[in-house]
DNA sequence: GATCGACACCTGTCTAGACATGTACTAACG
DNA sequence: CGTTAGTACATGTCTAGACAGGTGTCGATC
């Protein structure tokens, strides 16, 4: 990584890992930051407004900057890759196909991918053993082609599409509780009518274009997200259903 | 709002919303909306930038920015106030309180807001006349006195607190699916074991001190929250539990 | 010892420019 | 007509500086 101020947040969240400088203590300043770094004060505003959008430390005109906490943060591959996930969190990530096919879209897999026939691929994803979720995912044909030629298995198809050249470059994310399903339960060995807690993803290219239309269903007790937000940034959104 | 790179960014939002870019549209460039709105390229990027983070436009080097969706986002202030969130929705906000006592802390509500003794509210919260959530609020006792001070029935508690002097400036959400238990159900006025979105919820001020530790369980057929996240910048953490 | 005012320090905003790197478009050629 | 190469245009990164507005500290005063 040669890019000055991502090498500069690097350094500093490190530091906040580490415990240079736990939850509460003030920063170096801006100017500061910028001698120990060797750059543009500019630079080093760019670094710490990235740490800022992670929840990580404050920003208040005025005062030093404050550590919030210290917690290990989650870049977008990790959170799109089950797999990378998994290991990050020191488990084994499994898969389970139990189907894929390829077939008409349903009118809301049409409406969020623009196209009418879809591959949808329907895996159990487990951690050390334990199945934790069911994704149930939609691809427009040209990706769901290149998934379908992989082993669903064993392989992370994150990696293995961005290796074939996808680019994956924004998402939404909606969070939602429902009650599992009879299916739901079989697969995920769990009592029937458990909550789950439901995630309805949407991945697309830097051009806008739909790649993936995913609801995965975790096991409600095993699995929570996190968003951290502030009064000068904030990308969660509550909504009615 | 006279600071010139909010301006920017405000209009091209509603720019957006009112259709003048439709999704997939490309925006002008850094140069011309510079030109247009009479302004450094520096504060342009900077107002792309907020948008970018709100999930409204793409960014890729050397192409034209995109417009991906239009869609209305939240301030964290209509995040953080039930009444605030429910007017936007064209909704008549409510409160009902169940209870309001002062104790000790529990032994995560006192290593959440960092303090023995607090004020804990529970209230049930209507989307005009029908219950849709029960938070369950636990607050430092500076901020609790001010809270038991209040009509918590009609008051908007959230608005009170800043007309007050009380800084809400960062947070995190923690979105999970649990079990509605027999109070649950019958204070939302539903089938017992029903799924409930839970959000624990806790606010800090800017010097990063715990202002509010909340458990809000929202009915799960009526509410989701969405996060949008890119390749740059992801605020979105998956956890186990 | 408490309070207040001044000032140094800090972050936020804005400008201007230079240069690197990626993308899209156009013209030329086969 | 299709392909390829070149170039113009676009965003990303970095620097430097100026100025506005907020915060914290210290010294003086009561």
């Amino acid at each position: 990584m040669s890019i000055a101020y991502r090498q500069v947040a690097a350094e500093v969240r490190a530091a906040v890992e580490a415990g240079d400088y736990p939850p509460g203590a003030r920063l170096p300043s801006e100017s500061e930051l910028a001698r120990s770094y060797g750059v543009a004060r500019g630079t080093v505003r760019q670094a710490l407004a990235t740490l800022a959008s992670e929840g990580l430390v404050s920003t208040r005109r005025g005062a030093r900057r404050l550590v919030l906490a210290r917690q290990r943060l989650q870049g977008f591959n990790e959170l799109r890759s089950f797999s990378e996930w998994a290991r990050a969190m020191g488990e084994r990530p499994g898969g389970r196909v139990v189907a894929l096919v390829r077939r008409e879209a349903s009118p809301t897999e049409a409406e969020q991918l623009d196209t009418d026939r879809i591959y949808h691929l329907t895996r159990v994803r487990l951690l050390s053993g334990r199945p934790v979720m069911i994704e149930r995912t939609a691809y427009p044909e040209h990706i769901g082609a290149l998934v379908a030629s992989m082993n669903a298995e064993s392989e992370s198809i994150t990696q293995r599409l961005q290796e074939l050249g996808v680019v994956f470059a924004n998402a939404a994310h909606t969070l939602g509780a429902v009650v599992a399903t009879a299916e739901d339960a079989r697969l995920l060995d769990i009592r029937p009518r458990a909550p789950l807690l439901r995630e309805w993803r949407r991945t697309t290219d830097p051009d806008g274009a739909a790649l993936e239309w995913s609801e995965d269903r975790y096991v409600g007790e095993a699995v929570a997200f996190t968003v951290h937000n502030s009064v000068h940034q904030n990308t969660l959104i509550r909504g009615l259903t």
